[in-house]
DNA sequence: GTCCACATGTAACTGGTTACATGATTGG
DNA sequence: CCAATCATGTAACCAGTTACATGTGGAC
């Protein structure tokens, strides 16, 4: 349930139309949770539809209009009983550890490469993010607003750092492996070597 | 498309029933990829009518009687095929980061207590990785898919060793914030401009 | 014979993704 | 007028979750 917050939340900061909520989710916002502008109007018109937001006066009917929206009360209502109230932390889910322990079955030949690819993509993140730490949290900037959006941003550099560390660590683990990965043995190869895309 | 996968795999390393599955996925591959028993018997009909795997020879026909399966060659093929295919890192996407940013909005009040429940649960499953490395990966434990599988687990211990620090961290900030307070005030409804838009 | 644990499934719903459809505005 | 761009939307699908249904076999 976090994507109808997190609208409400933009919303509140600053009231927009769906197209300028999709611009905002795929800058600020998106780094933490992105959506696209499909889910954004979805969501918006139910949140319309519940009382926690409504299009501003200057509403004209239709497509192809710009409608932008505001936060009702009972919208900040519910986003602020729905910040406060408990919710489980999320396990952590991510296909590199299914790859990994494939890998451990049926070998490891092609799965360094992409690992690689992955170790690069996160240090280009956490550089991004380090760029944006000097230029929005310098001193100075130390308002609540300040310090808590630091606090999400932090949260982003630890996981790329977390990221980078641990790739390059299973990187050097694989280069003592037996070369191309792990027992195969007894069980044909069954041919299509290259990688073709099927299904 | 990591769920067909990492029962591919949890066949490999072993032929079982949908409910034997289940108690894996409950036990040491559920740490990174759960499911639900629902979910497993649902994919499992799709992988036989994909013909990468099958009823063992034993087969009886349904409900209330056990049905095991194996891994036909097209299904190993599969597997080695996706474990080595380029798949996109997924973005870091948390419900706590949206509640903090709308704590930024409407106030931190209550949001302190879940996180020090959060802090708790990621130091009992840290404690928890703690044993299980102690237990299953001491020395001599060394094969290629010790290593592999020891890797899967430092990156679990890594993730709740973050979280563990980071929260700790944000439960220092918020002592430093303006008492728990809405700090609705600071925001101003429309204005935008000023510090809404960064990071 | 009843109850409980084992075991396999169905159905309905939610949230997210992908592909496509349509109208309005503006610059050439 | 035409194309590009801004803007809002529909439809179909997929993966994951929750609730419920059904059958078997052993313990008592």
């Amino acid at each position: 349930m976090s994507l109808p917050h997190a609208i409400l939340t933009a919303l509140l900061e600053k009231p927009s139309s769906g197209l300028e909520l999709t611009r905002r989710f795929d800058r600020s916002i998106g780094y933490f949770w992105s959506a696209t502008h499909q889910q954004i109007y979805r969501e918006l018109g139910k949140l319309e539809g519940e009382g926690y937001i409504r299009a501003l006066p200057a509403e004209r009917p239709a497509r192809g209009q710009k409608k932008s929206y505001e936060v009702l009360p009972a919208g900040r209502e519910e986003l602020a009983r729905w910040t406060s109230a408990p919710q489980e932390p999320r396990p952590w889910r991510d296909a590199l550890f299914v790859r990994l322990r494939a890998a451990a079955v049926v070998g490891t030949t092609g799965l360094e490469d992409d690992l690689r690819r992955h170790l690069t993509l996160h240090e280009r993140k956490l550089a991004e993010y380090g760029e944006i730490e000097k230029r929005d949290f310098g001193p100075g900037r130390d308002s609540a607003q300040d310090r808590l959006q630091h606090l999400i941003l932090r949260a982003g550099i630890d996981l790329e750092t977390f990221w980078t560390q641990w790739l390059r660590n299973a990187l050097t683990e694989f280069e003592r492996l037996p070369d191309g990965g792990t027992s195969d043995a007894g069980v044909p190869d069954a041919g299509g070597g290259a990688g073709a895309e099927r299904a």
